[in-house]
DNA sequence: AATTAGCACTCACTATCCGCGAGTGCTAAC
DNA sequence: GTTAGCACTCGCGGATAGTGAGTGCTAATT
């Protein structure tokens, strides 16, 4: 589709304007990259590149700047992820170097490092535990009318939550009623746990009716609970840096866009949904293809991690479409590899 | 000091100025406010109260604008702390509606109704738990090799921490190691707890002394982990919307300086020390009162908020010194009573 | 036929200037 | 003590001009 020439110029646009966030002319091109043609037949073949729809101008007479297309080839075929620096490489490195145990805090200090490093925003998700299997459930009793109830599941997940349930009930009584729920759902998918299941596995304890109902179902809450993803966003206030938000306007309603947590987690959930994709691997949404109302001028760089091989949840960066997406992947990919050791060495 | 009248210019400089962010002028504030002098008039008390430093010009033929000490007075002596409006009353207390159980939800909720009331940052330290007593230590097996600890204050505090134990020890060795860590220390005040009391308590078991030592080591430090607070942010981005961060670099720089979370988190902390203060009542500190980097052009409304009487964090608001003071305060206020309503509810 | 030199043209950006208006301080009269 | 009047200040918004990096096109060159 493209001649190696054309690529080549594609590239070196992509790049100096990854680098200056100015439109780059003809001139700069060939003083920056040391090509040996003249500035001439670079407009030229950038002529026909904007007729192609791989370069844009933002006004008649000014330099180009890539259009979603262009960056979407680039990233496509142009684009030689390297290694990191070795620098980038300890700076990550010296994150995870604390033992962490708890799966969340691993995701958010990922999440945290990869925002530092790269002065944009960064997400994490929390695995989907819809197809997980319960593993344990336990009934910690307080003080009366308080308890604690503490779910576990095979993935490795632990989730806990205090409810309030009847005073009548003592001690004994509750430990008895958990035992006996996680007798009867143990192994089962936490999608497949329903109310019913969890007043039938409780059915045959000497406990009256309406105190039983209540403990069940704070219980079955409980249980459902666990599945919930959760979404964090990490480092909004350094987008503050980057040219394309010095309008204070355009930062607080990219800002506004973000906070509509639901939707953004729930896009990016989808994104990965196919199942089936490697650990690792990474997917770049790019301005338009990102259907989501706000994140026109964006780009998204998302990957799932794994946990133990199977579970997985999603990590990612936003920023302008403008970003360095070599050195992104590049480190997402570096995080991957280190949230999955770190998660075997604890999870085993 | 002032004699009534210029109490009463102070005052509509200060209100006006809240409103509209403009210097205020000598005619515009006859007529917003139907004053019964002249404009000349005005002119020379605001003078005076300029060589008093109450305020200040931002340049020579400007109107004025409060200074620090002007604002300070304004919220000393000339503040009338009205009700809230009933639409605000309805805004917050649906949000306390839902019965919410732990302390942490509830604080945080209260956190991001403020910030949404008022388009500022809001702020929320849990309580300093350090001389509260503890009341039970629970050790759960989740699977060998690793455990939860459950951690249960006399205050209401429930927290828990996955840790990691020898693959040795069973669950129910684990259990009575529980059992006597709990019947060793409960009652005790978490600062009085060292990791010898621990280890003491513990010290009877039939374990071998190794295991013994880790397990109890986790245990310690997840004791006194119940003791940290912790620290909410919410509604950053609502500042953009101020006009005083209009200039994207200072609302950057101001963010970052947020975004140290200890010493801000510190500061409030240490403000509201002194003790003997009673619930709800409020800080207000204005500019440069703010002994913090960064913190120059902004003010702080807190209130310490109570839990069963005697535990107490803080939460509050942080905006630029042009707040609306007295709306903030009586929300906090309002906000301040229903925590203390609800966590007593949960509590018992 | 592809490349390049040359040139006229475009257009954002910056600086400068100017008039407007809301504000001030001061003086003198009330 | 208050106020009317007035000269003065100064930020702000709009107009204007110059600059420079960029373009597209044409014609000459390879």
């Amino acid at each position: 589709m493209l001649d190696d020439r054309k690529k080549q110029i594609l590239k070196a646009v992509v790049e100096d304007y990854v680098l200056s966030a100015e439109p780059v002319g003809s001139k700069s091109l060939i003083n920056r990259h040391r090509l040996k043609v003249s500035s001439a037949t670079i407009r030229n073949e950038m002529a026909e590149l904007e007729e192609q729809g791989f370069l844009e101008k933002p006004y008649t007479s000014a330099g180009r700047i890539p259009s979603d297309k262009g960056y979407r080839s680039y990233v496509e075929d142009l684009l030689e992820i390297g290694e990191m620096s070795e620098s980038q490489a300890i700076a990550i490195r010296s994150v995870f170097s604390d033992s962490i145990i708890e799966l969340t805090d691993l995701i958010k200090k990922a999440a945290t490092v990869l925002s530092q490093q790269n002065d944009y925003v960064s997400v994490a998700l929390t695995p989907r535990y819809a197809d997980s299997r319960l593993k344990q459930v336990k009934l910690l009793m307080i003080e009366p009318g308080r308890a604690l109830v503490v779910v576990v599941l095979a993935a490795g997940l632990v989730k806990d939550r205090l409810v309030r349930i009847p005073d009548q009930i003592s001690g004994e009584e509750l430990g008895r009623l958990g035992e006996a729920i996680e007798e009867g759902l143990a192994g089962k998918k936490l999608a497949d746990i329903t109310l019913v299941a969890v007043a039938g596995a409780a059915a045959d304890q000497a406990i009256p009716d309406a105190v039983l109902n209540q403990v069940v179902y704070e219980a079955y809450i409980s249980i459902k609970q666990a599945e919930h993803l959760e979404f964090y966003i990490e480092g909004t206030h350094r987008l503050l840096k980057q040219p394309e938000y010095k309008d204070v306007d355009k930062a607080h309603r990219f800002l506004q866009a973000l906070g509509e947590e639901k939707t953004v987690a729930g896009y990016i959930s989808d994104l990965h949904e196919g199942g089936g994709e490697e650990c690792g691997e990474y997917m770049v949404r790019i301005g338009q293809e990102i259907a989501l109302e706000g994140f026109e001028d964006t780009s998204f760089i998302t990957s799932s991690y794994c946990v133990n091989g199977d579970v997985y949840g999603q990590i990612g960066v936003i920023g302008p479409r403008r970003m360095d997406y070599g050195k992104i992947i590049s480190q997402i990919r570096f995080i991957n590899r280190a949230i999955n050791e770190a998660s075997s060495d604890a999870a085993r």
